[in-house]
DNA sequence: GGCAGCGATACCCGGTTGATATCGATACGG
DNA sequence: CCGTATCGATATCAACCGGGTATCGCTGCC
């Protein structure tokens, strides 16, 4: 599986033995044996390139979540004698919640040491490979598929702005006003790609901020970043845009006692 | 993997050997090698008794997802291309709904043939070891855990009691009232083993109401089962009872449009 | 104390998996 | 239009892993 896998993301054999530290011969032969044992197509191979056929882009969703499945139970298998609890959560993200979540638990009766896991995107892959027992998350940003979450709050959304754009006088704005901009950012998709499309590619706050200060990109966003937004930046709220809830989720079969406190002690918030 | 649930769920080298259809020693020689590899002790053996231990608990019910997980993806992957839909319900349940749900769907443009999957009970198995692509079940007696799912309609709960029972005079009846019933049927847990208890242990809806008619059982059920209760069997409203959640749940990371299209038709009854 | 049940150990064998060398096909440049 | 470079498939060999049989050692139990 993690021979599919590794071809399926490459698409190239040599690449894929490469990255896998075996030579490119036996990983022909095992994809295709592996073919032959579904009796399905995986791969188009033409001596010049290889593309997925359906079942390919099947197995490659599905393999992925085997190896996570893998992987995790690997990791808390493990860690089991050694109670820890690593609570995944955005970078730059909402940290007041986050401090408030930590005392109160901390406070708690049988509470156990907290490892914060800072991500910059994509909270949910720690879950699903072990290295988090617990995140916060973002809907509709993040999905909570696959996961267990209880939500924590809703916000609406504010469009970002440089002080000298066109819209930053206005009041209040609509989706319709800023989906086709072509200076919208654009966010790494789980995978760690880019969809294509005009605006500049970002990967983190700070560096967001930073191109929307330079007049290069714009966003829009939770409320919580008008909390201390840069100089030169305009937060004005889009009336129509989706709420961002808040949610805190964890792997629906978690045994951990540590988990289930402290999302009780979250859910006191609420 | 599948050595290590085997000896886990049978606590016993030989009959999981025998199960997995291999010899003792080897199996023995792999577990061995598995705890080596993880660092941790996964069943403490004497010579007459194996236990798991925390470790080897948290194993297992890890190991069970990655069991289904990879069982799930030969299937799905093998079927892509003989494009079916498999819908799994609960044999004895609404069979209205699921007659309306099934019409509403072929009625749909690019509908294609639904293949039924009757469960005795638990229509969650079927999703994760890949039998079926989409599953009626019912919250809070099945856990949506995992799933992504969609709620269609909630009942409240009715005491299916004999008439020839004490409370089967009352207006209406309170959880307390029926709650400690020596009586109250016993249904599998996920794995088809029973909790220990009184009451009789059942399997499925024809035997429990042949069970209570006999005067050796009594339930607490959804409201559908009042349409067609048998002779000698009366249903009375169970007032604090919690509300039984009818809701269309599938695998996280579906990707197929037959499944898309027969939940928003499922949606559009509620 | 002998015996039966059960897991661990010792040892052997065969098939699978990995490495190296080479082939055949295709796109591209001169 | 042909030579060449790139890339996946094939052939062949070696090593290791996983499975089988025989047997041991321990532990309850008549």
């Amino acid at each position: 599986m993690r021979y599919f896998v590794a071809v399926a993301e490459e698409l190239h054999f040599g690449r894929a033995a490469d990255r896998l530290g075996i030579a490119q011969p036996p990983l022909s032969r095992t994809i295709a044996q592996l073919e032959q044992r579904l009796g399905v197509a995986l791969l188009t191979r033409t001596s010049r390139k290889v593309s997925l056929t359906e079942a390919g882009a099947v197995l490659l969703a599905e393999g992925r979540a085997i190896l996570g499945a893998i992987a995790a139970a690997e990791r808390r298998t493990r860690t089991v004698d050694r109670p820890s609890l690593v609570l995944a959560a955005k970078a730059g993200g909402s940290s007041e919640l986050l401090a408030k979540l930590l005392d109160a638990y901390a406070a708690e009766p049988g509470a156990i040491a907290v490892e914060l896991l800072l991500c910059e995107a994509h909270t949910r892959q720690p879950l699903f490979d072990g290295r988090a027992d617990v995140a916060i998350l973002h809907e509709p940003y993040d999905s909570t598929a696959g996961l267990d979450a209880e939500a924590l709050y809703s916000e609406s959304q504010y469009a970002v702005l440089p002080n000298s754009h066109p819209l930053a006088g206005a009041a209040q704005l609509r989706m319709a006003d800023v989906i086709d901009l072509p200076e919208l950012a654009r966010w790494p998709e789980p995978d760690g790609t880019y969809l294509p499309g005009p605006g500049v590619e970002v990967h983190n706050l700070t560096q967001l901020f930073q191109m929307i200060a330079l007049g290069r990109a714009v966003a829009v966003m939770p409320e919580i970043v008008r909390t201390g937004l840069l100089e030169g930046l305009v937060a004005v709220p889009v009336v129509d845009a989706p709420k961002v809830t808040t949610v805190i989720a964890w792997p629906p079969h978690s045994r951990s006692r540590a988990v289930a406190d402290l999302v009780r002690v979250a859910m006191g918030f609420s």
